[in-house]
DNA sequence: GCCGCGATCTTGTCAATGGCTAGATTCCGC
DNA sequence: GCGGAATCTAGCCATTGACAAGATCGCGGC
């Protein structure tokens, strides 16, 4: 992602890192104020260049958001790559999830608006599907019928971090002590779950 | 819905339900395109009004969208009550949460962004303590602590409810019965309520 | 050394949008 | 049937996203 660009002369032409700090900037302003509250003339505006410059690497609106989003989904991938690296089960990748998803809201909160991306484009789905691998293998051993237990611990993750973003969830303790007493409900923190049933 | 209008003369000035036809013409658009989507001027057109006639009723976008969340929550409660009527439990409580959600997408998608929202409008709150109600109840009597077992049901219907709107679940099943699978494994059906299946 | 070509960024323009103000039309209480 | 208030329209402005055309720069080839 992030391009080195070897870069001898002044700023005026040739910014020499406009693309990632242009996604940077992007999910910074998105994290504060959503979606709707980004303006890509804003946007170039922030980082310096004209208002035309961010349509050069994005082509437009939905071609930046694609980005955002990609990025987020490598991201989210590696978060939950790093939780379940030692003797992290699935409570671990759960809470990662959550974390991942109030620290890096702006980008998050692009990543499941299909509207607003263009669904097609090759880096995004790369990511999308390293994340949805990490997530499987995540959920990979649990009890049970595996396609239903493991959909309802993303549900329950991911609903959990959309509440909490939205502000709906009243708990004065951080986000992955919530996290953690909430996915304690699905998985049991021990590595091989007893209560099988059905 | 809700042509009826009871007025006599023709229909130059003073549509006559106007208020109400906005409100369901932006849920269908949102449900259609998303709230980026909404463009307060189409919605104008559609209903047959000059671009200014919804900011007599609305203000603004964000009372236009805060209107659309208050209907929603309204619905919302509306529904968990009917479920939790005769013998349903926190099961049926969560299908119909999902139902709604799934069905009524245009005013789903605005109920929870509050960036979008006049959070301090009296009907908001009203329906939204509603609905909050209605949840709660339907928790109670829940097993563990209260708080974080409403929750995490709360944060599973939610979060199956999103991500299956955002298209990224793979189920040919129909929601509800996506929805009863996923919520069993936290609510079995079993304990008390008498309405086996259906 | 320098030249040309493509990559990068800028300036200029256009239609559409949200929001505001002023005005037209209709309803309703008296 | 009259006057005020509710409802809707018309016109205007700043901002936005998208596009087109041009300016500037970096790099490889000679």
């Amino acid at each position: 992602m992030a391009r080195f660009r070897p870069y001898s002369g002044g700023m005026a032409y040739h910014h020499g890192n406009l693309r990632a700090e242009l996604l940077d900037a992007a999910a910074e302003t998105i994290a504060a104020g959503g979606v709707e509250g980004l303006s890509l003339r804003d946007l170039a505006r922030r980082v310096g260049v004209s208002h035309a410059a961010p349509a050069h690497w994005f082509g437009d609106r939905a071609g930046l958001l694609t980005a955002v989003a990609a990025d987020g989904f490598a991201r989210l991938a590696d978060d939950l790559e790093a939780a379940a690296a030692p003797g992290g089960g699935l409570l671990e990748a759960g809470i990662a999830y959550v974390r991942f998803a109030t620290a890096d809201r702006g980008r998050f909160d692009v990543m499941f608006r299909p509207g607003l991306l263009r669904g097609d484009d090759p880096d995004l789905r790369a990511a999308q599907e390293r994340a949805a691998a990490e997530l499987r293998s995540a959920a990979a051993g649990v009890p049970g019928d595996a396609g239903t237990a493991g959909l309802a611990a993303w549900s329950l993750v991911h609903g959990l971090a959309t509440l909490w973003n939205s502000g709906a969830v009243q708990d004065d303790a951080p986000v992955e002590e919530v996290a953690r007493r909430v996915a304690s409900v699905l998985a049991p923190p021990g590595p091989a779950p007893a209560g099988g049933d059905r």
